[in-house]
DNA sequence: GAATAATAGTTGTTTTTGTAACTAACAAGC
DNA sequence: GCTTGTTAGTTACAAAAACAACTATTATTC
C-alpha cells in the first residue's frame, strides 16, 4: 500500500477555479481574438470603458485590479486599432482621459451581447438561485482580504 | 444619459472566474513558489505523481489538461531539482515513466498539507453546503463541452 | 515488410507577462 | 520656492506561456 493518497485536487478550490475559469473563458476568447485580434486585458479595457464612460488608466486599474504596465499596453493597442481616444486632463496633466470611439463602442456592444448571450445560456445548466448563489460566493472569494471586506492597503500593487 | 449601461462585468463568469481564480491561487503561490521555487504547472505535476503515483507525461496532460510542452518543462524542472525519476518505459519506449523521488514525496506532502489547510479555511466563509455545491458547479463549469459530460474529442489538443 | 500515419516527448521561436527602472507632473514640508 | 516624496504612465529587460516544427518510436495498411 503506502500510496493510497486520498487528496482530492479537482476539489482543491485554487486548482478548481482556475479549471473553470480557463474553460468557461475559452468560447469568450474565441470571439474578441480571432473576431478582433484582441487580448484578454484589451477587452476588459474597452469594457470598462463601454460601462462607465471616460475614465483613466489608474481608475481601470483599480476597478479591475490589473496592473498598470499591462494596462499601458494594452490602451496603446485599443488607441491603434481607434477604438478608444487618448486625451490629457488638464486638471492633472499626468492622467489621460480614455473614452471609446464609435468603432471602440461598437466593438464593445458586439461583445456584450454575446457576453449576454452566454450568460443566458447558463439558465440551461444551473437554476436562478444556485447562479446567485455561485457568483455570491465567487465574489466573496475574489474579494480583496476576505472577510474584512477593505480594499487592502491601497498602493497601486496589482497583478 | 446616453450612457447608462447596465452590463455588470462583476457578474460576468468568465471574469468574474478569472478574479476569483487569481485571488484564491495567491496564498498557494507563494508557497510553492517562495519556498520550493516551482511555477504553477510544476506543483501540477508533483501533485499528480504524488496523489496517482507513477504516471506518464501524457497521462498527466490528460487528467490536468495541460499542454505537453508545458508538462515536459515542468518534468525537467522537477528532475534537475531531484524531485522526481524518469524512466524509460519498456513496454513503449517513446513513453518514460514519472515517479517522485523521496525529496519530491516530501516536497508533495508539505505542500498537500498547506493545500487541506487552506481547504478548511474556506469553512470559516462558507458552510459545507455552500462549498460542495461551489465545487459541484465549478466542476459542471470546467467539464468539457459542458452538458453532455463527455470527455470531447480526445486527441492531445490541450492548453 | 516497406510506406504512411500517428503518438510521446523535446526543442526553437514568437508572444505575452512580470518586474524594475524611468520620466513627467503634482503634493507637502519647511 | 525649493527640496523631498508621490503618483500616472511608459519603457526596457527578464521570465513564462503559446505555438510550430522536430526526433524517435510505435501502429497501420497495403
Amino acid at each position: 500500500m503506502e500510496n493510497s493518497d486520498t487528496f482530492d485536487l479537482q476539489l482543491f478550490l485554487p486548482y478548481l477555479l482556475n479549471q473553470a475559469a480557463e474553460e468557461s473563458s475559452l468560447s469568450f476568447q474565441r470571439v474578441y481574438k480571432d473576431r478582433y485580434g484582441m487580448l484578454r486585458t484589451e477587452w476588459r479595457v474597452l469594457f470598462h470603458l463601454g460601462i462607465f464612460g471616460q475614465m483613466t488608466a489608474r481608475d481601470i486599474g483599480l476597478r479591475a485590479r490589473l496592473h498598470k504596465t499591462k494596462i499601458s499596453r494594452a490602451v496603446q493597442k485599443l488607441a491603434d486599432r481607434r477604438f478608444i481616444t487618448r486625451h490629457r486632463s488638464d486638471a492633472d496633466r499626468r492622467q489621460e482621459l480614455l473614452e471609446l470611439t464609435a468603432a471602440g463602442r461598437t466593438a464593445y456592444l458586439n461583445l456584450r451581447t454575446i457576453a449576454e448571450r452566454y450568460q443566458a445560456d447558463l439558465g440551461t445548466d444551473f437554476t436562478k438561485a444556485e447562479l446567485a448563489l455561485l457568483q455570491n460566493m465567487l465574489q466573496r472569494l475574489a474579494g480583496k482580504t476576505g472577510k474584512t471586506g477593505k480594499a487592502g492597503k491601497a498602493g497601486n500593487k496589482q497583478r
